[in-house]
DNA sequence: ATAAAAACCGATTGCCTATCGGTTTTTGTT
DNA sequence: AACAAAAACCGATAGGCAATCGGTTTTTAT
């Protein structure tokens, strides 16, 4: 899944939003860029179509709302683009960090380390 | 930078041949699929330019070979397709990790680091 | 019922891969 | 040097997708 640079601006946008219909996101990002609020709307409803928003009737317009959050998107991402390098039935995620691993230097591994333990940590206050 | 089909099978041979010309990689590749020789060849020279793969004049055909590895590229495309989500200065290869880690499970983390720990391994080996 | 607002549709542009045909360049051989 | 074969190079076409809007239809609130 290819994602344009005005998606890519609409998606963060509303990881900073919650929600927002298009005329909202027409005036925080359209008007800079000297978009159409049309142009606004199509990106929102090619978005909607990836199933990276979601949106509900709100009274008379739609109503955005982020569908998944950056980090999942980040792992879908790297997903998809490494899917056609990793064997059938790895988990591409966990192959492609394998592979990627090999071009850290040695501080760069313990910095991943660092964060598999705070990930750990994290889940282990939630539960 | 976007990679097509046939593209990545290119790649892909050359991490099993070392070097191949055009030629060579038709008969492999492009007969099985039905391409001509030309397409190949046009595959080659955009993979070169996109500086996936290097060539020398061998007499009179081009050679080719890969010239980045498997887990290189795997990480230069994670790089890619993050790098609009990251904040600047920051590693976009470590702050993918950071944030794919969030979507592994437990058992997934235990091999990420049990895979960390190999490439540590691996490296003193090496030196 | 009607006017304004929003959604929806369809068309155009631009970029990139895939795909070749045809032309030019190179090279090895007489 | 001349020539034929091989390979590179060039240009064109098709197909897919994001970006961009204009215009039409649908919805909604008064």
């Amino acid at each position: 899944m290819q994602l344009g640079e005005l998606e890519k601006l609409v998606l963060q946008h509303f990881w900073n939003v919650k929600e927002a219909d298009a005329k909202q996101v027409h005036k925080v990002l359209g008007l800079a860029r000297g978009n159409s609020l049309n142009t606004i709307q199509s990106t929102l409803d090619r978005l909607f179509k990836k199933e990276l928003l979601k949106r509900t009737k709100q009274g008379h317009a739609y109503c955005y709302s982020a569908r998944i959050d950056r980090e999942a998107l980040i792992a879908q991402l790297i997903s998809n683009v490494t899917s056609d390098f990793v064997e059938d039935g790895e988990n591409s995620l966990i192959a492609a960090f394998s592979s990627a691993s090999a071009q850290l230097n040695d501080e760069q591994l313990d910095t991943l380390e660092k964060m598999i333990e705070k990930q750990r940590q994290l889940r282990k206050e939630l539960s």
